[in-house]
DNA sequence: CCTTGACTCTCCCCTAACAAGAGGTCGTAT
DNA sequence: ATACGACCTCTTGTTAGGGGAGAGTCAAGG
């Protein structure tokens, strides 16, 4: 009979490691002085501990390998669980690499510039949304508030609530600009006239930057998010957003000092 | 001011979090009622959050990450974080892909032989330990016997309490045996004669295999550990111990079920 | 004005696999 | 007898929140 630290010793595992087995009922002592609470383990009890070593050196999570242990390990079902600790270690690997592309992205810019970007781009999935919509070429950024004055005139009497907040997407700048501007609603009436109501479908990977301030600068910051797009190894899959998240908004240079979001759909090449 | 449903919608994080963020001090709203406890949060705060996921998105801490935050982001910390980062991604890719390659091994020898294997290969750092020992070539390995009974009697006489567990050293095999039986003690007195005292090296990794039952099979359980080894792109890189754990021992047949565990230094390639 | 349903609040418990430490008991060697 | 190390139980802490109870609040429709 072993007492806990000699145990310990032998198997390199801690003594606070073996009685919180004790705990969870994965390795009983094979005896326990009932006067004093000294844990005794048999020799033979090894290696059920080092079978218990072994599968936790797999992955597999303390409550699986006592499932396997009572049910006297099976070689079916510790094969299912291996062949999905495989493809979860394989997908948990892929993550990793992708952290460490943006870790040494951000690095280069910090070495490149040798201060930290005033922007940050952020990875997140958009949820299709129901919006009313006005979409026409336009020659340049600021004609867009009469596409907004038209959506608005409509919503307005029609007595239709948009839902914050409102966007435009860009279908393509070239050579004119093919601008849609959406007010989120609820519910979707019947079209009438240029209006439209329609389904903006969701995004599985959206890059996104905020821009702080005045449009005149809006520029620096498309730049900085399509140079962080390729930096990761994504490329664009859609039309770019602009979300105006200020109350006073929509592409107008009437807020000093506006908050507008931008986002490129992206995926993986 | 938004209502913290309203940000959580934004920023696409949970309402659950941003509270949490509030309590550890990262993002406080810019304004409480005091009457009803309602947080309001200005857009002002959303390029903050912004902020702060894209630096949890490169795997810093909350605690860093405010840490940062209100050092108004030195360009030469986060550098050096980041380079922090990178080592420690690296390393974990690293762990994760010979976890990887131990469970694809497991999976191959359960699909060659449709049943698990009743033998489990560890990895242990084993610290180096003082021992009493005697070595000689012998021609097979019941022979060891004759070398017990030297150091025992030797032990025995100078009134020396080994500390178990006792082991032997393989140091070759080829044309004869070059054992060396140890006794671990705690000190060492001047050597004389056979027996020597000396410092047994720690081993980094070391695999390790325990060998339930008699010795006559104990064959099957080397070629196991071997095939381990090599299934697990290791290579061996010092002379194989048996380390015996029953209280009567040594490769004697004495005992009708010993617990043995055969270890192999190993070493990447 | 009242109700209803969606939103929000605080408070408490839960996670995985132990580690740290307090305060007390046990075993054994001198 | 006493000292020291090994051992015991119990509580608390770790990360970054999730789940849910029970109660209060907001805005819109009737």
């Amino acid at each position: 009979m072993l007492k806990i630290g000699m145990l310990a010793n032998l198997s390199r595992v801690s003594v606070k490691t073996l009685r919180y087995y004790d705990q969870i009922g994965l390795l009983k002592p094979a005896e326990i002085d009932t006067n004093t609470g000294y844990r005794y383990y048999s020799i033979n009890q090894y290696p059920r501990l080092n079978r218990i070593l072994a599968l936790k050196d797999l992955d597999l999570s303390l409550e699986q390998i006592a499932q396997l242990l009572d049910e006297d390990l099976p070689a079916a079902q510790l094969r299912g669980m291996l062949r999905l600790k495989q493809v979860e270690i394989h997908k948990r690997m892929e993550v990793e690499m992708e952290k460490l592309a943006r870790v040494e992205a951000r690095l280069e810019q910090i070495e490149q510039e040798d201060e930290v970007a005033n922007y940050d781009v952020v990875l997140k999935k958009i949820e299709p949304s129901l919006v009313a919509s006005v979409r026409d070429m336009i020659p340049n950024y600021p004609q867009q508030g009469h596409l907004w004055d038209e959506l608005e005139t409509y919503l307005y009497q029609h007595k239709i609530n948009p839902i914050e907040p409102c966007l435009t997407l860009y279908h393509s700048e070239e050579p004119d600009i093919d601008a849609e501007v959406c007010e989120p609603v609820d519910e979707a009436p019947p079209p009438q006239g240029r209006v439209k109501f329609h389904e903006l479908p969701g995004v599985e990977s959206m890059a996104c930057l905020v821009h702080h301030g005045t449009f005149v600068t809006i520029g620096e910051s498309y730049t900085a998010i399509l140079k962080w797009i390729e930096a990761n190894g994504y490329q664009v899959s859609g039309p770019p957003r602009e979300v105006y998240l200020q109350p006073a908004k929509k592409g107008s240079q009437t807020d000093p000092n506006p908050v507008t979001e931008i986002q490129f759909p992206v995926e993986k090449p």
